[in-house]
DNA sequence: TCATAAGTGGACGACACCGTCCGTTTGGAT
DNA sequence: ATCCAAACGGACGGTGTCGTCCACTTATGA
């Protein structure tokens, strides 16, 4: 532990670089939160307090600042992943992993978006950890599965479907929780083997005709644009 | 029926304009599919084969576009609530209510934004077919409920958090129609009373590391910018 | 056939974001 | 105290989208 905070916000850089490197991250993130994640890069450096030119020195490209901005956020699932195994109660593991996960989606407001955009290719880097992860998560899955808990039929892909819908959700009402956890109790009781159709969380205020979202021209979109 | 297509592709317009307005139509939802629902306006007027002020005369506002591409989904959502609500059977209403909507999202591929676009104020043309809408939904979940299939602590609300992130689900993954089949089966599961535990459609290909999206700078995103 | 109003298309100015370049400032080692 | 490489910030050219304006074309009714 020689290095300190030197490894989260960059070793081997001077001490004015490395703390603007920390309010970058910072800000991108609340700014990620607020505007979304292709919110200006200007947007980030003037929050941080920084000019552009530093925020691209550090991050050449977005991807690279969304990437270091929720690094912390992946290190939690990866860690919540490694406590589900080490749980005594396999279901219980399982459980709490994906609540857990749904509940750092709903609080990070940027991330859910980071999330889904962070699965793809790239990230070389990490391919390793995820294999890892991967391999975890199927244990897991197993374990849940024989002790009787989890559907045999329940597949892990299963999990980043529901992982994905979430976002989608939290995404749409980024302020309405109670969705959120109607949404997960719904679905942890359908990977339950028995129907133990517990009581669920209050149910969201949601109606067909009231909704928090704005209508104006910029939206949601997908990959390219022409 | 005096008036016919006129009504669809807009009244009291000359025969050239009305020809054009339809192709705009097209185009935008194809535009739209395929870029997502902020593609440029130009995109769609170029695809269309009109210029650009043909475009804006007819549709002022993104918005208004977006409204009208997607006004026949929109009326074909209505179309299968009332005919769920007619089905003897309020489950088997219900159940291919919620199976058709998301069958719709999955296959029209601008719908889903678009979806969740219209969700919010504006509309107010609309409002009144929505609170029939409302009307006519919570009607078919009181009868389910009565039939002792949809579980009792169902609410209305829950539909809108099924299908938005059911929506969610297909804007990240385009073309995993199976995961998609998956979720809806998984929730409409969880909807029932007893854990009629039926088989699963197949999973998801998808796994922790292969996943089909781009990482490109352009993403998902949300409200205003700065 | 003709008159004309409705319709059309592309050019154009305004604007926002991107990412780099460069002159200035500053941490930290000697 | 001095020096310089590292770090900084803002200005700037490039690009792409928006939405309007206007001169030209065409459908339609007399």
């Amino acid at each position: 532990m020689v290095e300190d905070s030197s490894r989260i916000a960059g070793p081997g850089l001077r001490a004015d670089a490395r703390r603007n490197r920390g309010r970058i991250l910072v800000a991108a993130r609340a700014v990620f939160a607020e505007h979304g994640i292709d919110a200006p890069m200007a947007t980030v450096a003037r929050r941080a307090g920084v000019g552009v030119a530093t925020l691209y020195r550090r991050f050449p490209t977005r991807d690279a600042l969304v990437r270091a901005a929720f690094a912390q956020q992946m290190e939690t699932c990866a860690r919540v992943l490694t406590e589900a195994l080490a749980d005594p109660d396999p279901w219980r593991g399982f459980q709490r992993l994906f609540e857990t996960v749904c509940e750092l989606q709903r609080k990070e407001q940027g991330f859910p978006a980071a999330f889904v955009a962070a699965f793809p290719g790239s990230m070389a880097e990490h391919t390793q950890a995820r294999e890892r992860a991967e391999q975890d998560l199927m244990t897991l899955v197993r374990r849940a599965q024989a002790a009787g808990a989890l559907r045999a039929d329940f597949h892990p892909s299963d999990l980043a479907v529901a992982l994905l819908s979430h976002c989608g959700l939290v995404t749409a009402l980024p302020h309405d929780s109670a969705a959120s956890r109607r949404l997960v109790a719904y679905l942890l009781q359908s990977f339950r083997t028995e129907a133990a159709h517990g009581a669920l969380p209050p149910p969201s205020a949601l109606s067909l005709r009231n909704l928090p979202l704005e209508v104006d021209g910029s939206q949601r979109q997908r990959p390219s644009r022409a």
